[in-house]
RNA sequence: GGCCGGUUGGCAGAGUGGCUCAUGCAGAGGACUGCAAAUCCUUGUACAUCGGUUCAAUUCCGGUACCGGCCUCCA
């Protein structure tokens, strides 16, 4: 197996500490607000990728955490503008989360730490580096000593010289070199906050992933993933700290990272217009096609969202289910296995393009199949095969009738009397009954063995 | 200014030192159908640009142009 490792800037071959502890940390949202579609394409990315570790190295061999950041000064900042209790804020938004994610039909990791449940572990991880001289305390914060650690930046290829070249880093007096950044911060008496050696206060946002995958994972794991905009400063940092409260660990052995998302060909942002909430893109397509998306760029470019092209990924999930609705009586091999090939695209660091590429043949060949032993195991090796991608787990009926249950039973009832029309030649009034449902947004598809029908 | 990535057919998007071929959508023709839809068959069109390496480059190396991301909170 392969992965594009960011240390390395190159793919690498991935070889785990503990093939039968297998451990992977990723980057989760900052709840303050609905998650966009950035915050979906990432762990859709990450989703597959725990997919296939599990298929490798088997479900129960493998860790997989994911945090929730619910202490951060936009928290404060959302707080400010609303009025809303910090807690309703972030539960909500929590929340929120959760049900997205499960929409996308994204396995729940192992473990889902908040920050607010391990600031003792930060604490003690200041204190680390405070004895081991990496940090200090100065205006009631505690800062990270760039200077003392040498090498930083080597994870975001940057020399302290190129940092400080952009000129953008906050700078305040009281830090001795401007790279310098938060470990602790002080909190008035009406914010979040937790008493300390360094007085009441709150930890910085890179603490939290370094204290919780220390926790969780061990000071060494195996993979940390993230959205490509945390690189810098966020897991150099995060880097730095791990790194130095624990000499001699290596912290991650595999960063990877996942390409930002475009919105027709430029950035996401609230200014420009172009931002999308999760929940507001699901009121226009089904989670799964949205999830399909995701998958026809490889991971690690960047990726343009439009709405076409979210149309396209539903009219092939439609080709996809058709195929299932054709043979959904079927009972598919109980021993099937998930296709060769998409296992080795996947594992040839996450081709997801390449692996539909094959569930297109497949399909295709399902659609082709003749006999009974054949369509029994390319519906199995088709739906192990779309596990792995985490798509197809719907029932296809659902997918094509999808809300429209009520109607049910009369749609029946005029496609009999198409039928008798159709018996009786009177291909007029059979012609208007199909058009009055096409009108609905029923479409009927006859076939030798009767009619079938789908919501459009 | 620094760092990183990209440029493939009408569109989306993989991949490869030489091979008949990504895949999908769209287009054209056909089969099936009362007509449709779905499905199947056939089919056209491509590797930004300039150099280098090589028997051979879209693929490797270097330059140029253009596009994008990051360098501040960000998935």
């Amino acid at each position: 197996m392969y992965l594009f490792n960011t240390l390395k800037k190159r793919k690498d071959e991935f070889v785990p500490i503990d093939e039968s502890n297998v451990r992977m940390y990723v980057c989760g949202p900052t709840v303050y607000d609905r998650a966009h579609l950035g915050n979906a394409k990432t762990p859709v990315a990450f989703d597959v990728l725990y997919r296939v570790l599990c298929n490798k190295y088997g479900k129960e061999h493998v860790t997989y955490v994911s945090n929730i950041t619910d202490v951060d000064d936009k928290i404060l900042d959302k707080h400010k503008k609303t009025g809303k209790p910090i807690r309703e804020i972030t539960e909500q938004t929590y929340q929120w989360y959760i049900d997205d994610m499960a929409k996308l039909n994204i396995l729940p990791p192992n473990h889902r730490p908040r920050a607010t449940e391990y600031i003792d572990e930060m604490i003690e991880l200041v204190k680390l580096l405070l004895k081991e001289g990496h940090a200090y305390e100065t205006n009631g914060h505690v800062l990270f000593d760039v200077d003392s650690m040498p090498g930083y930046g080597f994870l975001s290829g940057r020399s302290m010289k190129e940092m400080l070249a952009g000129a953008r880093i906050e700078v305040a007096d009281y830090k001795k070199n401007p790279a310098d950044f938060v470990l602790w911060k002080p909190s008035d008496a009406d914010q979040p906050g937790w008493d300390s050696p360094w007085g009441y206060g709150r930890p910085g946002w890179h603490l939290e992933c370094s204290a919780m995958s220390a926790k969780l994972l061990g000071n060494t794991f195996d993979i940390h993933g993230g959205g490509a905009d945390l690189i810098f400063p966020h897991h150099e940092n995060e880097c730095a700290q791990s790194m130095c409260a624990h000499p001699g660990e290596k912290f991650a052995n595999y960063w990877v990272h996942s390409g930002m998302l475009m919105v027709d060909g430029v950035k996401m942002s609230k200014s420009l217009g172009n931002f999308y909430t999760i929940d507001e893109v699901l009121e226009k397509a089904p989670a799964e096609a949205l999830r399909l998306m995701f998958l026809t760029t490889h991971y690690h470019q960047p990726f343009n969202f439009t709405f076409e092209g979210l149309e396209a990924a539903k009219q092939t999930l439609d080709k996809f289910y058709n195929a299932l609705l054709k043979v959904k009586e079927i009972e598919p091999k109980d021993d099937a296995s998930a296709d060769e090939r998409v296992v080795g695209a996947l594992e040839d660091d996450l081709n997801t393009p390449l692996a539909l590429s094959y569930i297109h043949e497949l399909v295709n060949a399902l659609n082709k199949a003749e006999d009974q032993d054949e369509k029994q195991e390319l519906k199995g090796k088709l739906l192990k095969s779309a596990y792995l991608l985490g798509i197809l787990w719907q029932d296809p009926k659902e997918w094509f009738r999808g809300g429209a249950d009520d109607e049910a039973q009369e749609i029946e009832e005029l496609i009999a009397q198409r039928a008798e029309a159709k018996k009786n030649k009177d291909y007029a009034l059979a012609d208007e009954i199909r058009n009055n449902l096409k009108a609905r947004g029923i479409i009927l598809e006859d076939s030798p063995q009767g009619t079938t029908w789908k919501k459009a």
